[in-house]
DNA sequence: ACCTGAACACCGTTCAAGT
DNA sequence: ACCTGAACACCGTTCAAGT
């Protein structure tokens, strides 16, 4: 209730809260707890186990300690998995032409870069894998502001990205919202699709033919089973990276006719 | 382990299951329990409370019943919820033009109809619609495979719009990820914003200000403002539909361009 | 400053028992 | 056929107490 950078009652984020992380002096057990570790644990814990296994207990008992040391360094569950989060929102390899703040601003279109369509793909790319390696990552995304320091350096980047295709400033929030909410979606999905599959212990070419196998017969599903078909593809893989490139291309087609037209 | 229809060991869907709903004979106590009386008084507690705070006990409270009793009727609550979230989706209305199964395969343009471009846009805003009106219906879409009944009738009807815009039948799942999955992520955002508003007690307006005021004196942030600023609109409903507008202009001149190029 | 143990108010679900 | 009560194995979090 002191400098007025809250910004409501209720906490809406860690990154909001006014008490910075506890310090512990430089020397110090090195065996000690600490907030690195403990989000650190918890990222390799949610890898491993997933979300809906994931409780303060198991986290302590893997740190071997008791439930309520985390305590300690976090103040609630949910504050953890922010860390978590943007922690590993880190792991995504901005464009170097989209990091730089001031030049971008001034110059929109520095001599000898990339082509936007080449950076926004990337981004595109390291996103969705980003989402596919951590499955629990999208429900904590919808869940939370996503407002930690990695997620807004992401966020910058997409939308330095869109600047550079020349669109007009007015457009560029839709643009940038299709783009980025195909890529959280498709990836959810597919991610999800992943983790299903690994704890029913089937790949997910197996698991497609027995969906394929059980829709044979109806003939509701002609029209669906002739559009697969016709987009080819031997494993779910490859019809991912299909539909995934055309989508982004459908993207940028749009983005071209809306800047020219 | 009888019919085959399942599609793995462990129980995915209950749209899988081999066991159908328990029926009771039609003339008994109107006041007993019911498949549809428990599912929708699920929905009617997820609208007011929220995903989170939904609970079995909860729900047996409601209807005035032991705990236990639902259990009679619906095997888990994961069960529960995709019967829920299924039967939301029939909230959907959906293009005349697009739910007749054998006409539009045979003649993808019937004469007379409206422009494929008009159909898209009802549907997408009725998913969001959809979306926003019950906000725990999101993190459920993401967990579930969303087989219902309700749920097919909405894929296939957006899988014929899709068709209808002239697009070859191979970049038809590519684009149709891309426009669905936008209207999800959008309307996922956009849901929770008005939740946590709502739980906050704060119009979103006065968030959306307070936000601004926060990020007033940052100067890493002065794209983003000119963004905000570029694109207008007075208040938060105002900016979202413009936003969803855009986008969609976006994605349908894409589908547009791939279809002639 | 850091960690523990016991306790509170919850969960989903099983199972034997009632009518 | 339908519903209940007690119980099991969990949760996140508080709080007083230890060192």
């Amino acid at each position: 209730m002191a400098t007025g950078s809250r910004v409501s009652s209720p906490r809406t984020s860690v990154w909001l809260s006014e008490r910075p992380a506890p310090r512990r002096k430089t020397d110090q057990q090195p065996d000690g707890l600490d907030r690195v570790k403990i989000v650190a644990a918890s990222v390799r814990l949610l890898d491993a186990e997933g979300l809906a296994k994931f409780s303060m207990r198991r986290l302590a008992a893997e740190l071997g300690v008791t439930a309520m040391s985390v305590y300690w360094y976090v103040d609630t569950k949910d504050d953890l998995l922010e860390l978590a989060l943007d922690t590993v929102m880190g792991e995504i390899a901005l464009p170097p032409e989209a990091v730089e703040p001031a030049a971008a601003l001034a110059h929109p279109f520095p001599a000898g870069q990339r082509d936007w369509r080449e950076q926004l793909r990337q981004l595109a790319g390291e996103y969705r894998k980003l989402i596919v390696r951590h499955p629990w990552l999208s429900p904590l995304t919808g869940e939370y502001l996503n407002i930690g320091p990695n997620a807004m350096a992401f966020a910058h980047a997409a939308m330095r990205v869109m600047r550079n295709s020349g669109l007009p400033d007015d457009k560029v929030p839709g643009a940038l919202s299709l783009v980025y909410q195909f890529v959280y979606g498709y990836s959810t999905i597919e991610g999800r699709f992943g983790a299903r599959c690994r704890a029913a212990g089937v790949s997910e070419d197996v698991f497609y033919r027995q969906v394929m196998d059980t829709i044979a017969g109806r003939p509701e599903f002609d029209e669906s089973r002739a559009i697969a078909e016709a987009r080819g593809g031997d494993t779910v893989a490859e019809m991912r990276a299909r539909d995934f490139a055309v989508a982004l291309d459908c993207a940028i087609a749009g983005i071209e006719a809306l800047r020219n037209g």
